[in-house]
DNA sequence: ACATACCTGACTAAAATGGTCAAGTTTGGA
DNA sequence: TCCAAACTTGACCATTTTAGTCAGGTATGT
């Protein structure tokens, strides 16, 4: 059980952003420099956070990115969904009925990791890139 | 983001042998054709649980496995951590200085994953075997 | 003695991960 | 005008992890 480097990736990159956001567009070069990670997979990562409408791009020299919403506004599930990290705890098809060993009822344990998974996705609901801003400057204003 | 089948298994397993319990010593052929889990597979998984104490064997004919502490003391964390499913959330090592970017310091998202490893710890820890036994009998008495 | 069931370790196919690489297009500025 | 910075796209790949299988054992109740 263990979180994959494009979603941890996505967050660290997306707080970098919003700290320099103020003034002018953030190259992912620069990004890339501060943060130690690859620049190839920063151009991935980006390209799905454009999608999904998280942030803006603009090209040609002195471009970048800028968030497109209000920090406090983007979850840590908004986050993680542009970028396919999703929490999966049951093995089973969901909508289906049947269950994860291809019996015709959901298993012994199937409610459980239903729980499991709404434990963790409160936790990522809970969490907008603003709290990570003031948790970061130490302390708040 | 998920759990693998491993950590799955045993827990089913698991709920499986407390269920039968309580009269004679249940063969792991009877939870892999009712759980529909491979036999070889559950046998890796026994032998680890057995190792943390958390099963005894019986050898021979009509012999098995049975719980080795009340389902009331056997807690998620324990059956997660017998089998080598654990929640791992940072990059880094917890215990060095070093960031996971091989800097000097923690990386700018290092607390968040900190506090998410603790939340679905907490969550691990307040489950018991008793706990599913419970659930899964639909009604409590 | 023999079938049942535990025990152990080696092995492996397939999937996921964590990237790299190559070849663009757009745009501001010297 | 021309160049370099920076975004854009898509293919590619090595390594690791997962989810098992397989092949041999050993112990024991009947
Ligand atoms: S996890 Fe859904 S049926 Fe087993
Ligand atoms: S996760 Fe610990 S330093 Fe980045």
């Amino acid at each position: 059980m263990k979180l994959t480097s494009k979603g941890r990736y996505a967050v660290m990159a997306l707080v970098d952003l919003a700290r320099f956001n103020n003034i002018n567009p953030v190259s992912l070069r620069d990004i890339s420099l501060r943060q130690g990670i690859s620049l190839d997979y920063l151009e991935q990562i980006f390209s799905k956070l454009k999608k999904n409408e998280i942030v803006k791009s603009i090209r040609g020299t002195q471009g970048g990115y800028v968030l497109n919403k209000n920090p406090n506004d983007i979850k840590l599930t908004n986050i993680f969904h542009a970028v396919d990290e999703k929490v999966k705890t049951v093995q089973c098809k969901k909508e289906s009925k049947k269950g994860c060993n291809g019996k015709a009822t959901k298993c012994i344990t199937h409610n459980l990791w239903d729980e499991l998974e709404i434990h963790i996705n409160t936790f990522f609901e809970n969490k907008s890139l603003k709290d990570l801003l003031n948790n970061n400057k130490e302390t708040r204003v």
